[in-house]
DNA sequence: AATACTTATAGTCATTTGTACAATTAGTTC
DNA sequence: GAACTAATTGTACAAATGACTATAAGTATT
């Protein structure tokens, strides 16, 4: 290892020699989590949005985001940050992508990076807290104008999802422990905004074969009942494992 | 909009009423991208590394990356570096994943952002310059341990790439102008590292229609010669469009 | 208790797509 | 001209897709 410089207990050897910026230029980025939270309930996709109440952009309707602190991780800060604005606790993220236009932020140099995750409506009472003043889930196609580049961040995060959600069993934990194939029908066509025809969909379905049949059936439906199935995750690992990957 | 509250000439006031940690803390990250650029040249797919001719990790190899300048994005930075470190100049980057381990740099708290572009080994002449040592051409499956999470991004950035390539039309700059069914398909298999049936592969390339057929053939081969074909952008847009993708 | 109504589930069938492989073609080299 | 190499075309069968029909199993209505 070569001799380290240290200043202000910061080794700056490796970056010194080839700038002609001071050093301490950078290190002033803010970084921030923005998160994209879809939710799922009576067949209806929506996404999370905080009226902001604080400044900039206060008033103004936004994805719940925020500063990631010094001894965080992105994940970890989403978690944190959606926590506080909004009050849901659990949450998967995966990340979007990175938006590092200079001017993205008016008031500093912050860079964000998009999470998003997915969960059921029913199963979550979001309420404003921090400098939240209000909490909304929203049907995409009603989404205003938001803060920042939000929407174009919204925007990519949908695109990303939709992907996803045709390529593997995604969202399962937003149905109920035992469903049917119309409810999880439901669940892709609102995923999708698309249609499938009812037959086919099932068929393709259970050709993957990562459905466990409970040999149950609905009660109480003016109708006759449906099957009832559950995921199989050991299924699926398992055949994911070969190589295995279903198209919806 | 409400009163700002201004220190340093930075509007504070979104932040501080929620903190308890200072202010300034929030704004001590370093930004940093490294760039996976993958080469492709006799049918071979590399990734181009340095070695590290300053701390930390000294000497070791990792991808060409460095510190984001206050007032770039993280494409501009990447274009910047991967210039200064190799000479690479022109490429097309899009990225990977965002990595922010609190400890994954061992000097200060630097989260990094991948970028991935593929070129044609051919057609630029990389050699070492700045803090680089040297600069290498790499066999995926000749990569040693790389200096800080760099792995883990070079893994990331394979299995996304290879994702892509099946999806989209990718990597025609890596082809002459004018090229056969034939340099396509190695293409395609050194990028995936799969072998494809020669026949099918051409039914299923031709019918995505993509292809010009320029009615010209090769010359100077030891035997029957290859009709070429030059990638039709204006029908590759068109197919796009009208929301259609291939799969390879 | 028969009929209407609703949704679940099964089946049919023509079409397209995928895959393995054989056959033919068009050049060069010996 | 025969042998060789690789390009290209063709063929045959399997599997997946998609539109659609038919039947089943309940409840609600009369």
């Amino acid at each position: 290892m070569a001799t380290e410089i240290k200043e202000n207990g910061v080794n700056k050897q490796f970056a010194v020699p080839y700038y002609e910026i001071p050093y301490e230029k950078f290190f002033q980025f803010g970084m921030s989590v923005d998160s994209i939270v879809f939710g799922y309930h009576d067949d209806q996709l929506k996404v999370l949005l905080i009226k902001r109440g604080a400044a900039p952009f206060q008033g103004q309707l936004a994805l719940p985001g925020d500063l990631v602190y010094p001894n965080e991780t992105i994940e970890v800060a989403a978690h944190r940050i959606l926590k506080d604005l909004t009050g849901i606790d659990e949450h998967n993220v995966e990340q979007t992508k990175t938006y590092s236009a200079v001017d993205r932020h008016p008031v500093a140099r912050v860079i964000t990076t998009g999470v998003y995750s997915i969960i059921d409506i029913a199963k979550h009472d979001p309420h404003a807290s921090a400098w939240a003043e209000g909490v909304y889930w929203t049907s995409l196609e009603d989404v205003p104008q938001l803060a920042f580049d939000h929407d174009q961040i919204l925007k990519d995060a949908v695109d990303i999802l939709r992907n996803k959600v045709r390529k593997e069993p995604i969202g399962f934990e937003l149905l109920p422990e035992k469903f049917t194939l119309a409810d999880l029908q439901n669940l892709y066509e609102a995923l999708l905004n698309v249609k499938f025809d009812k037959a086919n969909f099932r068929k393709r379905i259970l050709s993957a074969k990562f459905l466990k049949d409970l040999n149950e059936f609905q009660e109480g439906v003016p109708h006759r009942p449906a099957r009832l199935y559950s995921f199989d995750s050991d299924k699926y690992d398992e055949l994911r494992a070969n190589g295995f990957s279903i198209q919806i």
